[in-house]
DNA sequence: ACCATCTCCGTATGCCGTAAAGTGATCCTG
DNA sequence: CAGGATCACTTTACGGCATACGGAGATGGT
């Protein structure tokens, strides 16, 4: 199920947010106290680095406020004093994950490619951090990281001077389109590395059963049949054909955006 | 997070799905013996009833085996002769949804328009059962009415005489379109009704805060500024705004799907 | 030296899925 | 019709989760 996020006190994760990574100074006129107390033994860059690593490694199921403490030599409620729940945590994870990521795509080679250069990177990242798809996208982080994101394709969008309204449909065709290549390519990823069966085992265990079941399959799904009868038997890598069905979904949508006329139904 | 399907016994899910709703008989050669002990008090579709219920309500965060217990008038425990788990039941509820999903759409308006209704169907489904969205992609369940939505789409790219090379990209593009899409707008809609926030309250105070904590945020980002403000104010409905989103993607792909040359890069 | 204030931790509560074992109804066999 | 096998269902229990709460001890300002 996926994690909704934004929920907490948004002005607590909003400062979080945008004053983690910023150098900004230490803390605005909060208070003119110095703060007694014992110092903080945690940074919250810390936390979200050991958060980060455990969901990367162990997905976002194992990822537990126990763990992510274990992880740091400490408790799960040592962690509430950096950050106020485990949803504000997800948060700033999302955001994080996304750091380093370029402010401009070269427009040397033409707008399609620099599209494609921004979904390729994209795509990678979401490898890298499957668990970021289970991250609601509605309502967004709002982070620094994450809309430069946008801001980047964005500024690829405006170079090939899109009429503007395509622009909108374009850029949440585009992230819909990795966003889901992505899902469902790292979820099978998973999901062969979880159960030990491949992809192709499973299909072929899988179609056994069916014909047992459901004789009639064919008579019944015939399109279906044919279609899956025409697939290679090498490309059976979830991620291959993920990457493979992104760049053909791509290069439909990128014709249809860059078609002069835009041809009405 | 999202559930991953598929888990469990294979043989009996399968068996599950293929048979409960066919009029196929009892049981197969399983025994001669006609089966001692009490007779069941509940039916996998009753069961299934219940659960869609209660994820529709509430979510599916909300769906516990405790929770479809009480509702059917037992305990949790009692669901487990009827279903082998938890995810099977998923991945049952997940078939039950798509049931009375038409089997062909009429060509007569051209195949744009066909592809669009069931664009449209889909895009409402979702809307009414917007936990379908948190159940993995990969790996599909294969059931029968899952089966038949695609079967169905791929009736009209047939009868539009796709190139071949196109078909599969044409499928999964719609299909994460369509889904990511709806996934934005009731997940929108569900963080509206849980915080009590509208979508526009929550963007107004987001930006107030916003500009306090970054106030060069605008020089940062100054697209993603000017497409937040190209926005009218009226329409800060997240169904429709997803709808919109929905619709103008569509139009894309699909002049890139009809385009007779399909340029090049 | 005092004490307000802060970090950190131990414990507890109420969820969850489901394993295990018990309870009683129902049918087939003598 | 008695006895036992077999099944549906219940009770209880376990380990895991997020986190509320309150205590312990460290720290710095006065």
């Amino acid at each position: 199920m996926t994690l909704y996020g934004g929920q907490g006190d948004p002005a607590r994760t909003m400062a979080l947010l945008w004053r983690a990574h910023s150098p900004a100074g230490p803390d605005a006129p909060r208070a003119s106290r110095a703060a007694p107390g014992p110092k903080q033994g945690l940074t919250v860059d810390a936390i979200l680095d050991a958060a980060i690593a455990i969901a990367d490694a162990d997905g976002m199921d194992r990822l537990s406020m126990r763990a992510v403490g274990e992880r740091l030599g400490t408790s799960a409620m040592a962690l509430y004093t950096y950050v106020p729940s485990k949803r504000e945590l997800v948060d700033l994870m999302y955001d994080h994950a996304h750091a380093d990521w370029p402010q401009r795509y070269p427009l040397d080679s033409g707008p399609r490619a620099a599209v494609q250069a921004w979904a390729d990177d994209l795509w990678g990242r979401y490898l890298r951090h499957p668990w970021l798809l289970q991250v609601s996208y509605a309502r967004p982080v709002l982070g620094p990281h994450e809309q430069t994101v946008l801001e980047s394709l964005l500024g690829v969008l405006h170079a090939a001077e899109l009429p503007p309204d395509r622009l909108r449909p374009a850029v949440s065709a585009l992230l819909h389109l990795v966003r889901g290549a992505a899902q469902t390519a790292t979820e099978a990823r998973a999901a062969a590395a979880a159960t030990g069966t491949s992809d192709q085992q499973w299909w072929t265990e899988r179609s056994a059963l069916l014909s047992g079941l459901a004789p009639d399959f064919a008579q019944r799904f015939p399109r279906s049949t044919a279609l899956a009868g025409s697939s290679s038997t090498a490309d059976y890598d979830p991620v291959r054909q993920g990457k493979d069905a992104l760049d053909g979904g791509l290069r439909l949508l990128l014709d249809g955006l860059f078609a002069d006329g835009g041809a009405a139904a």
